[in-house]
DNA sequence: ATTTTATTTTGTAAATATTACAATTTGAAA
DNA sequence: TTTCAAATTGTAATATTTACAAAATAAAAT
């Protein structure tokens, strides 16, 4: 129970109600930092809480990126990746086997856009291609990306 | 009819049969820059083309995405959206209208990341917020929570 | 111009992810 | 201990996208 009161201690200060359940799903975010779907969280948890419901998880996914407690990731178009780690970073999703790693740069353009008008709440890095694991298996291919982008990438 | 050139040589180039649909969907894309969903895509050309089907947009986008000619962004997270043009750039999201807007910058931490060993296919800049015209309206307690998607501005 | 063939389009149905809702349960304040 | 707003649960509904097979068609071959 001791291992618990690092996720009482945010739910608290975020005014938010302290159950079990969001507990469960924190420590599993925080503990799995594959940036899972609702799903993979709901089925690794429904193992040891039976009585779980996909409802709830998604309740409380939503209930913590309001408080901005976790993030939430379309990285991947088909559904969402959940992120316990809200300091901004960038990620890399492999096409072929669907992992997402953490990049951390930071993006220098976040304050140019300021400057615009509008109110920017979140940033978003996101690279796509075919990891190191799967390149080794199947051959490097071919970068698709066009070419302003490859003069940059040959650094 | 001279119009249709232009989309009939970007197919022919690609190897792709030349249909109707095909064009429209292209003409749309290319002439419509808000980042359009299928469903957008879909409802737009039916008017004019009412024998139209959605699979054939959604079968014609991945066709056009996987030869390049348009880009997939994945910063709604609750549909995916279309991009006619494929040079690397970021976008802001509004997320009361759902508006997105183009934002031309170049990513400098592409290269860095490509010697990791990873091939980097594609790379998506996204920043969320709320817009200027949101705000201005939030500001005069005049924005619903509810909106239907306006029009885009581009930048 | 006609025939042929592989590809594309179309409509329907299915799969997948997410949200809505109402009844029950529960955390925490009184 | 009581109270009550909030959270959990299961089911149903919605939304987006994909699967599939029959009909239509673009483009190559004749």
């Amino acid at each position: 129970m001791e291992k618990y009161e690092k996720y009482i201690e945010i739910l608290k200060k975020n005014g938010m109600k302290v159950t079990p359940q969001r507990i469960d799903i924190m420590k599993y975010l925080d503990e799995h930092r594959i940036h899972p779907s609702a799903e993979k969280i709901y089925s690794d948890l429904k193992e040891d809480n039976p009585s779980l419901s996909k409802t709830t998880v998604y309740n409380t996914l939503e209930a913590l990126s309001e408080h901005h407690i976790i993030q939430i990731l379309t990285i991947s178009g088909s559904e969402l990746r959940y992120d316990f780690k809200t300091t901004p970073h960038h990620h890399f999703m492999c096409k072929k086997c669907g992992a997402i790693i953490d990049i951390d740069v930071d993006c220098p353009y976040l304050g140019k856009f300021m400057g615009m008008g509008h109110r920017i709440d979140e940033m978003h890095g996101y690279f796509k291609g075919v990891c190191k694991d799967c390149l080794e298996k199947e051959g490097r291919g071919e970068n698709p990306l066009k070419t302003e982008m490859n003069i940059v990438s040959e650094v």
